[in-house]
DNA sequence: TCGTCCGTTCCGGGAGCCGGAACGATGATG
DNA sequence: CATCATCGTTCCGGCTCCCGGAACGGACGA
């Protein structure tokens, strides 16, 4: 046990927004139970979603019964079958994730770089699925995992497949958090390097989020050109260095194009994805 | 626990088990959601769970708000990202899967057929992960799918893992389903075959529940000699044929002991996870 | 032994869930 | 073109059952 924090905090701020209805709260506890820091206990679970202690407790013991959640030793509660089997589930009906599965495995063959497939969530992108090497030192991306918009290449891929006013807006007007002494914190920087990867057909995080990673990302679009998410690669700046950029910056743009065409071709053209241009 | 009876039974039995409350009924929704087959138009979700009309759709109102859900064109729903990321999430942060990743790749490799990972629920097994050849001309299970413990070679692992009289419990008294020509119906029979399994460290599943399908499982233990799941492989029987059998199955189990052996290590075992005996 | 923290239970109050019924839009049908 | 079936959506009164502060007992740790 590292550290029993001191609960002197009465200014705590919640989280997310107020979790309303029980359905809300109910999606909080989920949500905080799956995630992989240490322990989910009663208390823990409590305190992460803001939630008070009956509350929750109330919503495991409903979990409990129905197998979404199972209580381990030391009173851990940790994701039950049912659970596991909606996210395989989910995971597995996601027609993006099931094209974009075979094309992430080629991508990483030929880079060697760990390849993703990423989806938006408001300001944020989520990493959906990915395809890593055997040996990942240290891996510098999650399953599961959130990044801002403004500071990854998926972000950046995918803003500017977006018309410049939706992108605008996600941006907002503030002065964005630094991640790094590189992140680039003016909205409209941001918004000005847009047409530019446009062109291009990928983007280049170059440690915008975190320091000695860097990343290239290229958007996804399903019918109607619509933003379906982005496929990209990262790796520490030292094994995806700044030369190499210009011959893997083509490929992560043609495995985005297969994706994107997969999705657009109707369900047959599953058998005849393939990894070149 | 004395359950306190209901007042006025208003004598109603839904096919499924009832959802009383409104996060089971948001559990309910959320699982038919993720249900490969097609559409997810608020009809048919209320159709499939069985609840009210107006009850699914603010259900839906509430997940596509919390963004859950999204809804698609012609009124289909489908699960939206912070769905799609909380299952990337659970699977990633859950120490069996984890570990038995890198695993299943292997035995994959190195049998040429489809290889999965399963957990319990109740008396069925799910398929939670698997690692499947480039090319399967035919899909014989998917994931996040589930196979009653009867009559799959998962669930004779997991059985055979199980104290007997636990064994005897989970298989009931009446005689089972029969799912092909050789499925074994009778419950004792099973129990009676599971020893066998025992000794030999893999169960087989011969045409029990799908013709022309055979699959070869060993349970996974967990700390304590917990039950934490089973490895298999499964194939069609023109590929996994029957003499093969004799070879594949301690490779299966071999993978199995690895997975063991790694969750019952701790932490530090992830690096040193190997393929070979 | 005492103090602390955690899980669990209790219970009265009232927030807000519930779902039958009705309405307008849409597309299929004759 | 008229008709009907079906679907999504909204409304609203009733009353379920959700809510969470407070209290209790057990498990550690000091």
């Amino acid at each position: 046990m590292p550290k029993p924090v001191n609960t002197s905090a009465p200014r705590r701020e919640e989280p997310p927004a107020a979790a309303t209805g029980p359905v809300d709260k109910a999606l909080a506890v989920l949500d905080a139970l799956v995630q992989p820091d240490a322990p989910h206990r009663l208390a823990d679970l409590a305190a992460r979603t803001g939630l008070p202690k009956p509350t929750v407790h109330r919503l495991l013991h409903t979990f409990a019964e129905a197998g979404y959640a199972v209580p381990g030793p030391g009173g851990n509660y940790q994701a039950g079958p049912r659970l596991l089997g909606l996210a395989a589930t989910a995971l597995a009906a996601s027609r993006e994730l099931r094209l974009a599965r075979p094309v992430l495995d080629d991508l990483r063959l030929r880079t060697g770089h760990l390849a993703h497939f990423s989806v938006r969530d408001g300001t944020a992108a989520v990493h959906v699925t990915q395809s890593e090497p055997s040996s990942t030192y240290r891996m510098p991306l999650t399953a599961g995992g959130e990044v801002p918009l403004y500071c990854s290449a998926v972000g950046w891929a995918m803003l500017s497949a977006l018309p410049s006013p939706a992108a605008a807006e996600l941006l907002g007007g503030e002065p964005l958090p630094a991640r790094t002494p590189r992140t680039m914190r003016d909205p409209g920087a941001v918004l000005a390097a847009l047409p530019a990867v446009r062109e291009r057909g990928y983007a280049v995080d170059d440690e915008y989020a975190e320091q000695d990673v860097r990343a290239i990302a290229a958007p996804v679009l399903g019918p109607g050109d619509r933003v379906a998410g982005a496929v990209g690669i990262v790796g520490l700046t030292f094994t995806l260095d700044e030369e190499s950029v210009a011959v893997l910056g083509p490929m992560v743009r043609a495995a985005a194009g297969t994706v994107s065409a997969a999705l657009r071709g109707g369900a047959g053209a599953l058998g005849i994805v393939r990894g070149q241009e």
